[in-house]
DNA sequence: TAGTGGTCTAGACCACATA
DNA sequence: ATGTGGTCTAGACCACTAC
């Protein structure tokens, strides 16, 4: 096909395209593409232009343009295929499993993970501070909380507190509560957001669960909870979410994740 | 100065340039790197040729080497400066402080953890076979298996099993026990293995205490231990370690680290 | 067969460090 | 002033994919 729509490309150029800065051009190449994925300029699974348009479009040449791509690549940004050309990655599975969640089978290789059923408990928007103020960046600002149970392969449940900005993610206040429930909850930070997480700090602490957690779940009685915590950062560099999830004690195995790649190829 | 050792460059060259094998020449190149380096053909510290020196001894163009040492140097392994040239990181720190068991004080920021001693209780070097072997590739080679104590800040221990390939490892097999204790270990596994760890796999579970861990270390009675399991990569993608780490209940926080960077520049 | 990304080159110009 | 890495270019050739 005698190529790509050239009309989106110069859209593209045009909007994004940070003439004064005085980045690198593969750099401004590719912060140009990774905001413009953010704004849903560009949509997971869209094409992007090829090497050859960007050459054209831009005051690039092609080593340039193909750095730019490359370290896209790498940071699983985009995918490139030879041949075919470069899509835009689905990332926007900010929260949901199996991101945070994974826990190993009784056999228990990674990989294969035990299903999570999730369900919304409550949900509330208040100018409270926390632990999480200083994360998300709080001073002034409201944050949405939300209380979940994830039922882990019908095992026993994990009960989990969620954090966010209100203003900057206004889907969690906005959506009525029974639509919270389940894999919905990942699609709703994603549509302002279409990029998102990568993933961040993870701490471990062991405390009493929160009183009265026997009435919300299934939590075996006065024992001492495991609390995952994780703050997910989002491309730029901004704390998206706050999580505590009380884990009971459980014989399952709870993968941590594998960090850090190699180097790039 | 008229530049480098161009003696040094040519061994280089003549001992790790792989000729026949199809890879990409800047990929032969960064590993050729990583392995002379592993090798402690060049060790910490040491000043690497400059690009022009490479373009001049290998089979590659300026990009090339370029490409080779930017790779090389976004994963940590060399550091390189403008005006000075490129040097060998400091990679040699595997299994010690502050890599695993990095507790935050009280008023817990991160970044500065609580003091961690370590003292050897036991060693042994079996052919016997365990949850170790699949990571370890152990088949019927034997492992050494070290048992030691961590004492967090004075406050409470964590029981630690640690597991190597035996012959792998030789120093962690015929060093005194005596001198096995303390910060020592991590340049033990350094000598003979100069780049060492990309810190991998982090898994959690929550069971029983070995027996008669009271007997080993202080213990509260009878108290389920959370278990922090590590299985340590070398730049090669080879397992250098399988540690179980049990930690009793506690009021601090641990730390499991920020994973993954956002990406190349 | 045409389009696409992947590798590689030879050379330019620049910013920074060191002497 | 020289050496060094950092950026960028214009172009070549190749491998793979899709039509």
């Amino acid at each position: 096909m005698a190529g790509f729509s050239t009309r989106k490309t110069e859209d593209f150029v045009k909007r994004y395209w940070a003439d004064e800065s005085d980045l690198p051009k593969h750099e401004k190449l590719s912060r140009a593409f990774t905001e413009s994925i953010m704004d849903g300029f560009w949509t997971a699974g869209a094409r992007l232009p090829t090497e050859a348009e960007l050459v054209r479009a831009t005051p690039c040449s092609l080593g340039t343009v193909q750095r730019a791509l490359r370290n896209l690549a790498y940071a699983g940004v985009i995918q490139r295929r030879r041949g075919s050309g470069s899509v835009v990655s689905d990332l926007s599975r900010p929260i949901d499993e199996p991101w945070h969640m994974r826990f190993l089978n009784a056999e228990g290789q990674a990989g294969s993970y035990l299903p999570v059923a999730t369900r919304v408990l409550n949900r509330d928007v208040t100018a409270d501070h926390g632990p999480w103020s200083a994360d998300l960046g709080q001073t002034t600002e409201k944050v949405v909380r939300i209380e979940r149970v994830m039922v882990i392969d019908d095992q026993f449940d994990v009960y989990n507190l969620f954090y966010a900005l209100a203003d900057r993610f206004p889907e969690l206040v906005d959506t009525p509560m029974a639509e919270l429930n389940g894999i919905n909850l990942k699609d709703m930070m994603a549509r302002g957001q279409h990029l998102a997480v990568q993933r961040g700090r993870q701490l471990m602490r062991f405390e009493a669960p929160p009183k009265n957690i026997s009435l919300k779940c299934r939590w075996p009685d006065g024992e001492r909870a495991s609390v995952l915590n994780v703050v997910g950062y989002s491309m730029d560099g901004e704390a998206m979410y706050y999580q505590d999830y009380f884990i009971p004690p459980t014989d399952l195995t709870l993968d941590l994740g594998t960090p850090q790649r190699t180097y790039a190829q």
